[in-house]
DNA sequence: GCAAAGGTACGACAAAAATCGTACGTTGCA
DNA sequence: TGCAACGTACGATTTTTGTCGTACCTTTGC
């Protein structure tokens, strides 16, 4: 059995740049390497072509993507979901910087000057909805 | 000049074994090496004394860490507060995860099965203090 | 006085993550 | 038909992080 394809499925925390494809993916649906690689180079730091493909390889190996190679092409889409994956990795931040505490975060979320005025009003839906959910 | 130890007061981004050592300092206060050392070998997995060392010295060079040698046993205090680097690591999250929107992660907080019913109360007391502050 | 216990310094190494160059195959078209 | 443009494969390397062994100094108790 192969040592490295043999993770159909395993929830691998991703790293900072497999992160970033991960969002062009499921911002865009399935792409290629070259549309991706171009949506990176415009909102950071210029990166070569071969650079993003050998990083989405490696990604098809680890599980975390998946790849249509029918046409010469291929075609590259998420094959985590965007929810539990960073769901995961805010649970593991919560817990490692504010000892699994969300109002703790919130408290540093809210002090943190920038926060909109509608921000605040969604928010305070979301508790209102969750109540009402709730009762 | 020293390549290395002219960060006196860089932000630098504290990594993951960083921040563990950090967290120790800013609950705990000055403390030596085998202190930390104990205490991160209590929480996580072991780690070798010298490995704790080499890592806090290497933070004292960059600067994130303050070195009192008066005595054999160095003390070591943490050189960056906890709330402004706590809060950089959190906008630096929610900017690459929630595109700068802290509502999103709230939803996806709140959608995280586990927030207990007192956390809740909390968050919202905290809205409505912001509330009062600003009004 | 000296050995054991406990410190620091620091080079070397291992592991993980990221980047890139180069070889080579395919396609379209002048 | 042949060449330029565009694709993938993949080894090699660099960078960043993390870990550890060993040398050597200081203190303390006997």
């Amino acid at each position: 059995m192969n040592e490295l394809n043999d993770h159909p499925e395993k929830k691998a925390e991703p790293t900072k740049a497999e992160l970033d494809i991960l969002q062009v993916l499921w911002e865009d649906g399935p792409s290629t390497v070259r549309a991706v690689n171009e949506k990176l180079n415009a909102q950071k730091k210029a990166v070569q072509y071969t650079s993003t493909l050998k990083q989405m390889q490696l990604m098809v190996e680890k599980g975390m993507l998946l790849r249509d190679e029918s046409s010469m092409k291929h075609v590259y889409s998420a094959a985590i979901d965007e929810q539990p994956t960073k769901g995961a990795l805010l649970d593991r931040f919560v817990d490692t910087m504010y000892k699994g505490s969300p109002s703790s975060l919130m408290m540093q979320l809210l002090g943190n000057k920038k926060t909109s005025k509608s921000e605040l009003d969604a928010i305070r839906n979301l508790l209102d909805q969750m109540d009402s959910d709730q009762a």
